[in-house]
DNA sequence: GTGAAAGCGCTAACAT
DNA sequence: ATGTTAGCGCTTTCAC
């Protein structure tokens, strides 16, 4: 593929003029660019990023780090995708890393990307006081959080308002006349689950409902807990007649036990959930739904990650994006 | 963090001293050992995989490279899971590439990939005669293809049999009494689609139901083709009884034609699609697909990637693992 | 306008 | 058993 040495030695020059022109700094005569664009050509010449990398820490090695939790989540695939556009726009490649929900696994990619020398990290951390995460955010490695932030420290952190997204999702069910309205809610602890179940009860205590714990369930933000514990509500001896469901793999668990009971969707049990999907439609009856703008965290993810590793000194930004209440016809 | 020589002078040794410490080979005295040790710990050192990589070009440095069509498929987040999971066994980081069908942006990780110095990578390229992939295959870059092979070069492949999957779900279909019986397929071209698309032909011919090309629609393989596609299949003035959908995007984007116009499925019209989702019973009716290994296939690459990287003289492998037909309610 | 040379952090001969 | 040294491919002073 050609390295700058030989590119320099076929184009008779030294390897600090290919540099230059190269990287389109210090003057250089026309004719000697002309000579090294030409050897460039024929060697196919590619400059290696790891060395760029290695010589220039600081500088721009157009490398990002992603972690995300679960990538099998929609959700998470949208703002990995934002994310994508937007480094791609800029010039860059990312390092995704899928955690899964396992700390062990989070610890190993974190110490990974340390030692690639990204250029800066965009991560929803398993939780608020990741104490790696922290510390290399203090160690001056550019990071920004989406979905949850770090607590007890200043970081740039793109999410959404959760407890408003809730509260209005749990008001409209309860404005339709609902009353034994659940919630199953995913991973306890971590923000944004917290963050749900406050709106789901300010809701409720909005629209004078009794809040009962009976109807709230706490389960992994997987699949297979939203099947599980849809099932608990469902059977129990006074069922709900609402459900509000913490993130979008949870309403599809949700979803397959009410078909799997041959429930009618809303008039035996209505769902509304967090998360829109792109597919929402597709579903029988089409799903209401709270929606993030997941493509947008992303984006927004990577622009705040540019700022900040052009100016390391910038006061960090809490942006909140707004969600949106998408009503159609399951509740 | 420190560096292989802080950690050498902190401990008063040499950095081969060190390095061998940290790779194990060579013989070090127990004392030296533990010292060497306790200055790692000491300074939190890792070694940068940055280094390790330029130094020794071809050892392995643990990081390979994914290059995917669409992310916001399913399918492909299901291989993708399969690649990262081993890869993390195998203690490897992902670059992760998503070039959303579109060439130009294939081509410009190809180049980033090439540049980053991979051990090696697992790829579902845009086209069958993809010039620069191909290259790189011929350069000596360990690759596996992933759902789709290369033309007239030998490299490693895994996927499914296309068109017994396609065979059995369309043979299913008219043993059950469907009739007009109808295609919608993915990006025209890919050795996928055409497959398919030779299965679901060969079923027909096989039950003796004449092949009706108006009943075949070609798409981009996107979740909006089936919107679109399904409803110009629909409108016809003799509409189709099933319909066979060549992607789970596709089906997707069908099903939301269906339920906007208020069709039964599948007394109105059947549907049946190649991709298998892990809701699809959360779907109402529950959905029958043609179910693609997706998890292992990405798994199985991975393995083959990291024999090929050992031994980069073994004859490839072309492995086609088996479909299975989900028989629910959609068909 | 151009070149020489140091050095980023590491590995792998080659010495001792 | 341990140290010395030459690079890997690049950027960046500092000379000329």
């Amino acid at each position: 593929m050609g390295s700058m040495n030989e590119v320099a030695r076929l184009a008779g020059v030294s390897i600090a003029t290919v540099s230059r022109v190269l990287n389109n700094n210090g003057n250089v005569n026309e004719a000697t660019r002309v000579k090294i664009l030409k050897a460039i050509k024929e060697l196919k010449y590619q400059p290696s990023r790891v060395a760029k990398r290695l010589r220039s820490k600081g500088v721009s090695s157009n490398l990002f780090g992603v972690l995300v939790p679960d990538i099998e989540n929609p959700f998470y695939v949208d703002v990995l995708r934002g994310i994508e556009e937007l480094a791609y726009k800029n010039n860059s490649a990312i390092i995704m890393c899928n955690y899964g929900q396992d700390e062990r696994k989070e610890k190993f990619y974190l110490e990974i990307l340390q030692s690639e020398s990204i250029d800066g990290l965009i991560a929803a951390p398993a939780h608020e006081d990741d104490v790696l995460l922290k510390k290399m955010v203090t160690d001056g490695l550019p990071v920004v959080c989406v979905d949850r932030g770090l607590s007890g420290i200043d970081v740039d952190v793109v999410l959404v308002d959760n407890a408003a997204g809730a509260f209005n999702a749990v008001d409209y069910l309860a404005k339709s006349g609902y009353r034994r309205i659940a919630y199953i809610s995913g991973m306890p602890g971590i923000p944004s689950s917290l963050l749900r179940e406050k709106g789901y009860r300010d809701a409720l205590a909005a629209n004078q409902i009794p809040f009962d714990n009976r109807l709230v369930k706490f389960g992994n933000s997987k699949h297979h807990s939203g099947v599980v514990l849809c099932r608990e509500l469902l059977e129990m001896e006074n069922p709900p007649d609402a459900i509000f469901t913490g993130n979008n793999l949870i309403t599809l668990g949700a979803l397959e036990t009410i078909n799997a009971m041959k429930l009618r969707i809303p008039e035996d049990v209505a769902i509304l959930g967090f998360d829109d999907m792109y597919w929402a439609n597709s579903l029988n009856p089409s799903l209401s739904a709270v929606r993030q703008p997941a493509y947008e965290i992303g984006k927004r993810a990577v622009e705040l990650l540019i700022q900040r590793i052009q100016d390391p000194e910038r006061s960090c930004i809490q942006m909140a994006l707004n969600t949106e209440l998408m009503k159609r016809g399951s509740a």
